[in-house]
DNA sequence: CGCCAGGTTGTCG
DNA sequence: CGACAACATGGC
């Protein structure tokens, strides 16, 4: 891949040349809850305490405020843009028609780094949940027990905060059955009972398991907090889109199929289902 | 109103 | 192991 420029002017930073990111596909493919389209290929999103707006024009992503810092500290491993994503959809396209079919459709979506606990615990409010209302949920999760940075911008709380809380305490959030599976998140990873410097380091089957310790975590949502959160490209998420994908799309497929960069081709067909549910007209449940 | 949602748990064969 | 109800809530 080619040198990637970094310039800085007042407050901003901008990044170039950054081929084939479009904001707009990768924030709003399901990976991730709480970035705001501000229009004309802008988003307003806060990561760890960095609140920021992003814009993506001709090549060029542009982060305000940033220093030169924060963007080698967060924002180019945020983005995954050290990550040759050409090279991958290349590919990934030899496998399957459909599947180049899917990366055509949204071929600027990339796989985010983001925070392990926030990952983990927007994973675990998602089960059985629709996305409207997990964005609405981690919404008023951070607006109630969050850091204010400034005036109506909140940080996802942390595992030790939450880790103090009660069902009660939570029933603001309108989470449901999740509630008491956010506490033991937050509980577990807080004592030490479930180690993320671990799960980023051990190999796959053991880091998932560890996952699993928590209550409310089955294989999906250690999938999901694995490839989003750790960054574990070979994992393979299956929710009912990707079953009813499997099914009908990939009748001679399977998940092992898709090789090292499962976890990306899982997001190109992921997407591309949702925006095309008439390909499921009988959502043949599994 | 009824079905469904980026599933997991507990229980029963 | 596999099947299956129950789980909270609200979008559509």
């Amino acid at each position: 891949m080619e040198i990637l420029n970094i310039t800085q002017t007042d407050k901003t930073v901008t990044a170039y040349p950054v081929y084939n990111l479009n904001l707009e596909e990768t924030l709003n493919c399901g990976q991730c809850f709480r970035w705001e389209n501000l229009g004309n290929n802008s988003f307003f999103g806060v990561v760890k305490n960095k609140a920021v707006t992003v814009c993506m024009t001709d090549n060029k992503l542009s982060i305000t405020p940033c220093t030169k810092d924060d963007f080698y500290a967060i924002w180019e491993e945020y983005f995954d843009l050290k990550t040759d994503y050409k090279e991958i959809q290349k590919s990934l396209s030899k496998i399957s028609p459909v599947l180049k079919e899917a990366i055509t459709y949204a071929p600027g979506i990339r796989i985010l780094n983001q925070d392990f606990w926030e990952a983990i615990c927007s994973f675990i409010i998602s089960q059985n949940n629709n996305i409207k209302r997990i964005t609405g949920i981690i919404k008023r999760l951070c607006e109630s027990f969050g850091t204010e940075i400034s005036k109506g911008v909140y940080t996802f709380p942390s595992a030790k905060t939450l880790a103090s809380k009660t069902v009660e305490d939570l029933a603001p959030l309108r989470s449901g059955f999740r509630a008491k599976y956010i506490i033991d998140a937050a509980q577990k990873i807080n004592d030490g009972t479930v180690c993320l410097s671990r799960v980023l380091t051990a190999p796959l089957k053991d880091a998932k398991e560890e996952l699993m310790l928590i209550k409310g975590i089955g294989t999906k949502v250690a999938d999901c907090a694995l490839l989003y959160g750790f960054h574990r490209l070979e994992c393979f998420p299956m929710d009912i889109w990707m079953k009813r994908a499997m099914n009908e799309l990939f009748p001679k497929n399977k998940p092992s199929d898709f090789g090292n960069y499962a976890g990306i081709a899982q997001q190109y067909i992921f997407h591309y289902s949702r925006m095309h549910p008439e390909l499921f007209s009988d959502k043949n449940k599994n």
